[in-house]
DNA sequence: ATAGGGTTAG
């Protein structure tokens, strides 16, 4: 609604509240005003000021206005009101209130609530078991789901019963239990329901098989965007991406329904997560097509994440250039793809622009930031980043902050450094650091500090890479028991190490930024 | 008037 409208709307209220205050003509102008709070709220004082110029029902509106503007205490307020004025016996509001204490998580007060309500309907039954899931009270919900249908008061779920059951059982990965529901629900919904189908698919997603998702899909007799959706989804958590990205290719070319955001931001997820290029080329070109959709926002972050984790750099800065609303995940994705292709300069001249933008950097943005310093050797650069990230910026310093300090150090061969950076950190370091440190300690030939994080190592569970790495370098002096102690304490653990593997396509060294785009790219 | 479906990312 525009704010020309919103005022147009007010004024109409005003003029009403003069010439004719009743409800019946309010509520509705009251309804309008849903989606701004100031207005909405400046109208209901002024209609609750007059015994007859509201009703149940601008109750009901300004619930749900309380339910989106996550006002907690105008809600408190109204729910006083209620019981003080004796609307509360009506059950449509004992519902909507039930409704605003689920919707913010407050299960204590919803629970006590449905308690005191003597015939709870379909909708009480529905709002509450929905409501329970969806905060993480899945046993709860489908407690309740089951003491509906119990005799002397049973109440038969409907359709919208049944969606919020099968979350419940999705989030559970209750594949019995939700295909005891999925039964129930075929014995009773008779009419086509895409909304509890959908449910159904993405339970079969999420908890059965991709098979049994895909024979369900295809055997829906309507489907719309979100049913393709889900099945792409499903593909894509599977780890089946060239399987998602398929479902994407069959749902442009044979147009049943339109992909939206949610589509798009996720096969674009689908082939960064494999380095799938070419295929990532191919949804952008659709984006280009649809005349509606604007690179920016989730789809911008989403395309620029893609060229980012294909390796194509050179796409990547394209695509952030064009983002008129970069946001702090825009900047991230793109300070962290250049550290990671190795372009240290750039990454922090881009960090400083963030800077120059107003841009607050958050924790990964320094996970970018002092990567870059590690790998480009600007030890003092990255010294000063660190302390500024944690006492200018208060960012409290993660692990993954730790080992960027310490491979950093060690990558410059400055062991002292790295000990004492080691010694004071407030907590353990964890594997990955000290994997980075023997790194480095092979490169420089260090075996006194070798020698120091064996030391630290011993009896402490470390990832495989971790050992592998450390048998390695006693191999290279030729340390042979040591090296077969490792080996065998790997064995011992069970763990295998398995060969790395990239999948970035091939084409992708033809992809690298040179210095002169760069130079050219930000003056 | 009140309850119901899929969401990604650094």
């Amino acid at each position: 609604m525009k704010a020309q409208n919103l005022n147009q709307i007010a004024i109409r209220a005003q003029q009403q509240l003069v010439t004719n205050p009743k409800p019946l003509l309010l509520n509705p102008l009251l309804s309008l005003l849903t989606n701004s709070q100031n207005a909405f709220f400046h109208l209901y004082k002024q209609m609750l000021a007059h015994p007859f110029s509201h009703n149940h029902f601008t109750f009901t509106h300004a619930l749900k206005a309380c339910c989106s503007h996550h006002a907690r205490s105008k809600a408190l307020e109204i729910h006083a009101h209620l019981v003080k004025s004796g609307h509360y016996l009506d059950l449509v509001l004992q519902n909507s209130l039930l409704h605003f204490y689920l919707a913010h998580n407050d299960v204590v007060s919803a629970s006590n609530l449905f308690r005191s309500i003597p015939s709870p309907d379909i909708v009480s039954w529905t709002s509450l078991i929905s409501g329970l899931a969806k905060a993480g009270f899945e046993a709860q919900s489908l407690h309740h789901f089951s003491a509906m249908n119990a005799k002397p008061k049973s109440i038969k779920p409907n359709a919208a019963t049944f969606v919020a059951a099968l979350c419940a059982c999705s989030s559970l990965r209750a594949l019995r239990l939700g295909k005891s529901v999925h039964a129930y629900g075929l014995k009773l919904i008779v009419d086509v329901n895409i909304v509890f189908d959908n449910a159904v698919l993405d339970f079969y997603a999420k908890c059965g098989t991709l098979k049994n998702a895909k024979n369900l899909f295809d055997k829906m007799s309507m489907r719309d965007v979100i049913s393709w959706t889900t099945l792409l989804m499903g593909y894509a958590r599977g780890g089946y991406c060239e399987e998602a990205f398929s479902v994407f290719k069959q749902m442009v070319l044979n147009a049943e329904a339109e992909p939206n955001e949610a589509t798009i931001v996720t096969v674009l997820s689908a082939c960064a997560s494999i380095g799938a290029l070419s295929l990532g080329q191919w949804v952008h070109s659709y984006i280009d097509l649809r005349h509606d959709l604007v690179v920016d926002g989730n789809i911008g972050n989403a395309l620029l994440n893609m060229y980012v984790k294909c390796g194509d750099m050179q796409m990547g800065l394209r695509v952030f250039d064009i983002l008129v609303h970069k946001d702090v995940i825009s900047w991230g994705t793109v300070i962290c793809g250049l550290a990671m292709n190795d372009y240290g300069k750039r990454t922090l001249e881009l960090f400083a622009r963030m800077l120059v933008e107003g841009v607050e950097p958050d924790d990964v943005t320094f996970i970018g930031v002092l990567s870059a310093c590690s790998h480009a050797g600007l030890v003092n650069e990255g010294v000063m980043f660190f302390k500024a990230m944690r006492d200018f910026y208060g960012i409290v310093p993660q692990m993954r902050h730790y080992g960027c300090m310490v491979d950093m150090y060690g990558r410059a061969g400055l062991f002292d450094e790295a000990e004492a950076f080691l010694r004071s950190m407030p907590v353990e370091a964890e594997g990955p650091i000290w994997g980075a440190l023997l790194q480095a300690c092979k490169i420089h030939g260090n075996e006194r500090m070798s020698e120091w994080i064996r030391g630290h190592l011993k009896g402490k569970s470390v990832g495989v890479g971790t050992l592998a790495l450390l048998s390695n370098i006693y191999a290279s002096s030729e340390r042979w028991d040591d090296a077969n102690k490792v080996r065998k304490r790997m064995r011992g653990t069970g763990l295998k190490k398995t060969a790395g593997c990239s999948w970035l396509e091939l084409q992708m060294s033809n992809n690298r930024l040179d210095s002169n785009f760069c130079a050219t790219s930000w003056g």
